[in-house]
DNA sequence: GCCAACGTTGGC
DNA sequence: GCCAACGTTGGC
């Protein structure tokens, strides 16, 4: 399975939102490479939840339950249908112990994260050492 | 609020 | 096809 960082703005969507929803559509990708991450993602990989411009931290994992479908939200006549993709995500749990930003960037073994190089990107790769490296500064643990 | 990074647009 | 101008994102 592999393993991905998606990008919210916590006043645009949050991560108590996506609790609340449990199954979310990930919509409003409107960037070439984010789009491409999208439809690399397969049922069953696992992503972070990352709070950006406020919080700046990884708050919580989710998991992809429906592979890349045209984005319902692209407005209509604004471009083909299926220009634009999205995922739906289901909540798996939240990170007891928030990680940072300042706290990635202050590891050097994540210094080469997507995330920290292309700042911008919000659908972005994690290797599984990342992975397993951010769920142990998370305090992460499998519910159930 | 500022600024750097990056994508997009439009003139040539 | 190049590049300057502009808009957007996101960290600080």
């Amino acid at each position: 399975m592999a393993y991905w960082l998606v990008k919210s703005e916590p006043d645009a969507f949050s991560w108590a939102e996506q609790v609340a929803h449990d199954v979310e559509p990930w919509t409003g990708v409107r960037n070439h490479q984010a789009k491409k991450n999208l439809m690399a993602m397969k049922a069953g990989d696992r992503a972070f939840f990352y709070h950006s411009n406020v919080q700046r931290a990884i708050v919580g994992v989710v998991e992809v339950v429906r592979e890349a479908y045209p984005d319902p939200t692209v407005a209509d006549g604004s471009g083909p249908k299926g220009a634009w993709v999205c995922v739906d995500v289901k909540t798996v749990g939240s990170m007891p112990r928030p990680v940072a930003l300042s706290e990635i960037k202050d590891t050097p073994a994540l210094a080469e994260m997507a995330l920290v190089r292309q700042s911008r990107l919000s659908v972005c790769p994690v290797t599984q050492a990342e992975w397993a490296l951010l769920c142990e500064m998370g305090a992460w643990a499998e519910p159930g």
